[in-house]
DNA sequence: AATGAATGAGCATTCATTCAT
DNA sequence: TATGAATGAATGCTCATTCAT
């Protein structure tokens, strides 16, 4: 059924799912304005229709596109058998920033989809994501080398501290630099910064 | 301006109260239709604007409310000078999920409030926090014995690690139990393996 | 059913009729806000409606209020038996512009009427107006000196002409001076634009 | 933008304008109900907002469109080289009346719009009233012969006790016709009595 | 006399979606 | 494939008026 939308000509494709992913970017699923995405696409209302059913679909489409571009993208540039979970962790950090910059419009996208408050949308979303996030996840654990843990730690609980850490740290800094131009965010202060973090998660979970 | 609404018979202003909880936690802002809460409060559609001059109004009114309440509650319920920072935090989250059994709509409105996107609304909203986080920030690391941390840590970062570790423990906790009818909520269980965690953060930082 | 209204004290009833002749002034009768009126006038929603069974009541109270007076100034301050007809009029207009420097709010509320669109009232005020004003126009017209008109002229349309242009006159400096503030209004100037006109007239229709 | 609304089909357009014209010339602006717009228009609510983005809009078009239809209708019919100002007013009074005839409705409307109140409108229709008035005035009074008059005789004066003194006439003659089912409206008799008093006027400002 | 809580019909406007062309 | 006219339920909100107290 979206084989349809794929046929269109490259160009207006991404007219749509520009105009698209910017009005929910800004608005949200619920605020923002079918009428508004036409009209920035420059296509007429029943086109968008023609090639989403509703709205709903529209926006879900849009959430399984840049999910599965995100994911490849990081596991296209990430070394998956990196042993060390702090290495790893650095370099999906980086990605994440970087790819934050060449298309901020999509990530904001995303992040407001965790987000979303709409029943009908809310449902379908964590139905996505329970299956990405876990097999995303065991994708990045499974190589890890355990062995640098300090002996009788408990593993699965150090690797949370560490996970939650640095996401929270990730998401600080994604909140102070919002209002910071993107093209002037200096992702080696992040970096250097964070790596004070990931020493000292080392000193307490590392032998 | 508001005291006339404080004014009318308890009962009433309960019922009001509650359906405009619900249909914010449900919904959101923007969602939320105040023809739906005059329906599920049972008075006219005038009344409820007769109280609050716009929905506007109405959402921030509950937000002011329950935000006292739980920094109340919090309060009267902490030992300010306890200078341990895991029992502290200890006790805040036991707290919390207090709360959350008790009031658990008023704590879903006020963490979806934490993620609202509509403009109007979200300005005021960061207006608001941040007054009352800063000051219960404050409040809470005041007293902290920095003593017993190891010589040569960075402290603030060592709290920074150890309130974000805990307060995603929390958040993870909550989602998994959405599921789960709240009053089967097993507080203890909970303890006991946030005790885990904090065990493991001791021997991390702590002498 | 009024006699109640003016039992009230003094200084109420004049708070409130100032209330609604400023809001009936400013919006007109259908902008005009019952509710605006109770705020400005410090009385509770009911009170108004105790003493005014309905907004189309408390506006043709007003109207009939305010035309009275106005007549009665009219008549107190004028010389009936005036039988030049140019005097009579500069005396009228010169009692409307000191009237109009005195009492502005009633002033413009009643010019407002004139203009009023609103079905329910504009009905009622026609059926006042009528009456008002062929016994007014009877009374001004009755002692004229008609001798002084030349021979053969149809002194009525005469009179008409007279009436019309300095009507007319006076309407457009009330136009021009609506954004001058009212008491830098210089009534002298007035005069003698309009005694030019007059001699205008004198001259086309007197012997 | 309104192109859109002339392509509909001609008759709808009508329905449409018909409907709006009525009601606004009943009611004025403020009263006027986009509801009973559409009920009598047989159009659905969202329509009227498809081609007008909202009242104020529709009402403004409805300006506009009348406007220039009245002043093309006129400088159509008018001789502009006519120098007796008396022969040239009294063909723009035989056009108006003629018009009144044809489109009472339009012609309400047009008047009741000079009255308007409502604040959003009203400096609207001023910016409009400006640049038509003082453009069609000064086209009006280019070619008069001012010669004809008496010598001494101050010719703007004249001039507006002309204007004034007619334009009353037209004015009176309008609101005592109001009653009468205008197609029964003789115009002819119109034109004989305002011809006395033009003859009234020549006697007086003419050599 | 005086209050102000309560009503509910009414308002302008928006919106996703359908469908004839 | 593409248009855009058309729908009508739903939205937040206002208002004059009533009525128990």
């Amino acid at each position: 059924m979206l084989l349809k939308f794929f046929n269109l000509e490259q160009e207006k494709q991404e007219r749509i799912l520009n105009a698209a992913t910017k009005e929910f970017a800004e608005k949200n699923y619920a605020n923002a304005s079918t009428n508004e995405i036409v009209k920035q696409a420059g296509i007429s209302k029943g086109l968008l229709f023609h090639y989403f059913k509703n709205k709903k679909e529209l926006y879900l489409f849009l959430y399984d596109y840049y999910l599965e571009l995100l994911v490849n993208d990081l596991f296209a540039n990430i070394d998956l058998d990196e042993p060390d979970i702090f290495n790893k962790y650095r370099s999906i950090t980086l990605i994440k920033f970087e790819l934050m910059k060449k298309h901020p419009e999509m990530f904001t996208f995303v992040r407001l989809a965790f987000e979303e408050d709409s029943p009908e949308i809310k449902i379908e979303l964590e139905k996505r994501n329970k299956d990405i996030l876990k097999s995303s996840y065991s994708k990045l654990a499974s190589s890890i080398d355990v062995s640098k843990f300090k002996e009788g730690i408990d593993i699965p609980k150090a690797m949370n501290i560490i996970f939650w850490s640095l996401e929270a740290f990730g998401y600080q800094k994604q909140e102070q630099t919002k209002e910071i131009p993107l093209d002037q965010l200096n992702i080696e202060d992040l970096l250097e910064e964070m790596d004070e973090y990931i020493e000292m998660l080392k000193l307490a979970f590392y032998k």
